[in-house]
Order: structure tokens, then sequence, then C-alpha cells
DNA sequence: AGCTTATATAGCTGATCACTTATATAGTGA
DNA sequence: TCACTATATAAGTGATCAGCTATATAAGCT
């Protein structure tokens, strides 16, 4: 399943920016996404599936519970190809590193510290 | 529909590739993606209104031909939405609008021109 | 062991969507 | 105008997928 197809779906991408907060448990994200979905408990476990067997998130177990974490590797290569297309709208991307290199030049004829 | 859907078909994304290169015409597309999917014509065409009508792609005819170009603004919200979790897998960008900042007032206080 | 809580899986179903063939629209040039 | 090329739309179909209910698995507690 690729990247986009796994980032297709609202309750998939819901259940991600939870995770970005730090680790929650299939309980607690359940709770959330029903709330906002109005999705039954087997519906939310299904989507952890998906989003653990294509890498985007990982469990542990602790005690009763179930522990998921978010996993940023697939995130960037789907942010790496859409920066295939970055150079071209946010130009100012490139001039970045042109302004780190002047800055630093700049400090250095400056005498700056820190 | 959001635009993680759109990106969610592989003949879409190519599509959206080829346009990177510049503008292309329905047909050059057309015959591009054919070769590769093995997809008809009108199935081209109906991927093509779908990045139309979602602001992924703006035509403009030119007589016989309708020439396709990317737009890359609803690419940006999505890398946007991506960027969320970058900070944590790419630290460093955030270290580049520090940088920005140090090199403006290393000039200014250098007198540095231009 | 038996009950409870937490979570996952099985099996079914309806909606969505990408594809097909057939046809419509529109520009070009004889 | 007629034929030709380029592209889009229409209508129908099959596969995929997200949802449901019912049930299984597994840990904790009494």
């Amino acid at each position: 399943m690729h990247a986009f197809d796994v980032l297709g779906d609202p309750v998939r991408r819901r259940i991600l920016e939870l995770l970005n907060d730090g680790e929650r448990s299939a309980g607690e994200l359940t709770a959330a996404v029903r709330e906002e979905f109005g999705i039954s408990q087997p519906a939310v476990s299904q989507h952890l599936r998906v989003l653990r067997e294509n890498g985007f998130a990982t469990v542990r177990p602790e005690g009763n519970r179930r522990l998921y974490a978010v996993e940023r590797a697939p995130l960037g290569e789907a942010e790496e190809w859409l920066g295939r297309f970055a150079e071209r709208w946010r130009p100012h991307l490139d001039a970045l590193e042109t302004e780190i290199a002047r800055g630093r030049r700049a400090r250095r004829r400056s005498g700056e510290q820190q």
C-alpha cells in the first residue's frame, strides 16, 4: 500500500495527528476518533492495523493496553515526493541556504559571537 | 476531495511528475501513461479532470490541444500537513529560520548592504 | 477459575471509484 | 461543408475498501 493511500483516509490522518503529540493507547485513540467520526471500535482498530502494517505506527504492549507511537520514516518519504515540487512553489527554501551562508559571512566579518 | 485522496492514485501521481518538467498536452500525457499503466485514453482524461477540479492542474487551450500545467498550491498544503511531523524527523529545518534571523541581525549591525 | 476490561479479527455489506466502450464536442485543413 | 485529429463526457461494471455486528484473544482482578 502506497504512503498516499494510507494518508488518503481522514480517520488515519487524525490518528497520526493525535500520535504526533506522543504515545496513545488504542483506547484513547478510539475514544477521540469515535467522538469525531462516529465510527465503531473495530473500525478504529482496523485503521490502526493499516497504520501498523504500512509502517506508519508502532505498538508496544503495556499491561492490558497497547500503546501506539507514530513512525516518521514513511511520512518523510511522502514529504520527499512532494519536495520534488517544492523547489518551485517555495523558492525561498532554496534561498535559505544562501541566507545561511551570507549570515555566516556577515557574522565572521562583524565578529559577532553566539 | 482531500489532497491526499487525489494523490492516492498512482496514475495521478505520475501525471503530476510529468507536469513537473513543464507543460504537457493531454495527448502527450495520455501516451506516457498508457505506456506505463496500460489504460485507455478516457481513463487518463478522467484523471486529468480530477486534477483540474481539485486545483492540482490548470489547462490552457492551444489550437487543437489542451496544455496542462501543474498547480503547486494544493501540493503545498499537503506538504504543510506533513510538515507538522517534519519538525521531529528534520529538526534542522527549524534551525534554518533561526539562522536567517541571526544572519539579518548580523548584517544590520555590520552595515552590510544588498 | 471466573469476570471484566482492552483490543483485535472474522465475515458480511454498501458505497465509492477507476476502468471500459461508445459517443459527443471542438478545432484544423482540404 | 466534410473528414480528421484531439480531447472530453456518458453510462455501465467490477473491485476495493471502510464500515458494521459478532466474536476471539489476552491481561488484570477477585
